[in-house]
DNA sequence: CATTTATGCGTACAAGCGTACGCATGAATG
DNA sequence: CATTCATGCGTACGCTTGTACGCATAAATG
């Protein structure tokens, strides 16, 4: 039970984008960010920080540039956003979740063939 | 588009919780905490307040009484929020999200079979 | 070497959030 | 009627978040 302080929305992404490449520096990261998403470098230095102190990256100075690394498990850190979300927005059921995102988000179909494919497995998994 | 103010974390449970009971008195919300989440009734009357002030609910004082009443759609904001973290967490992608929700967290059987019949129908709407 | 560029690091700062107290007033109860 | 209880309403307050500036310094470039 390592209790973290949570994370905040801004800094999942950042988090999220340093998943992605981790280990990165400061501006690896900055560049990766979709291009409808450019904060400016120093919040994204800004974040990275926070996520350190808050014990989700860690990072060690190479030569003068500071390169950062996840510490924590992208599906830690997914589960425990994804429990918290549940809770409060649907008092801790899953199934409307999935209801609203099979319903209301559009979902091509290789992906319905996928989701099939999940549930066949979990179907051989539960029995 | 009626561009609202966003929700935040603890707002919207107590917007949750009015949603079930729509219309209520604070009180009412209050009581109709679930016994493990029981904040002040002062702060459920903050975030009502709040939350009027975004938009998402109404209120009158009906005598001496303050009552509130859902103005914005659950599903509304349900959409929102869920858009928004898919966005960060899983930049933009709805399947990662259906993934983990069927993997990491327990369906049970009778979930299944409502999958399935989600998925059949969805799969009749899309040919 | 002088100048430009990139980075670390400290600092800032307003807005939002979570949580709640206190007072005034009206309702209920003994 | 006097006291207690419930509520509205205003206010508070430290913390977090989102966003960024500025300075010092090191590296690269002309």
């Amino acid at each position: 039970m390592t209790e973290r302080q949570p994370i905040s929305k801004g800094e999942m992404e950042i988090a999220r984008a340093l998943w992605e490449i981790s280990p990165a520096t400061v501006r690896a990261v900055f560049e990766s960010l979709p291009d409808n998403r450019k904060m400016d470098f120093s919040t994204v230095q800004t974040y990275l920080r926070r996520l350190e102190t808050k014990g989700y990256v860690t990072s060690k100075l190479d030569g003068r540039v500071r390169v950062y690394a996840s510490r924590t498990k992208a599906r830690t850190v997914i589960r425990e956003t994804v429990d918290d979300l549940v809770q409060r927005l649907f008092g801790g059921e899953t199934m409307p979740l999935m209801r609203h995102l099979i319903e209301e988000r559009g979902i091509d179909e290789k992906n319905l063939a996928e989701l099939r494919e999940l549930i066949d497995r979990l179907e051989q998994e539960t029995e």
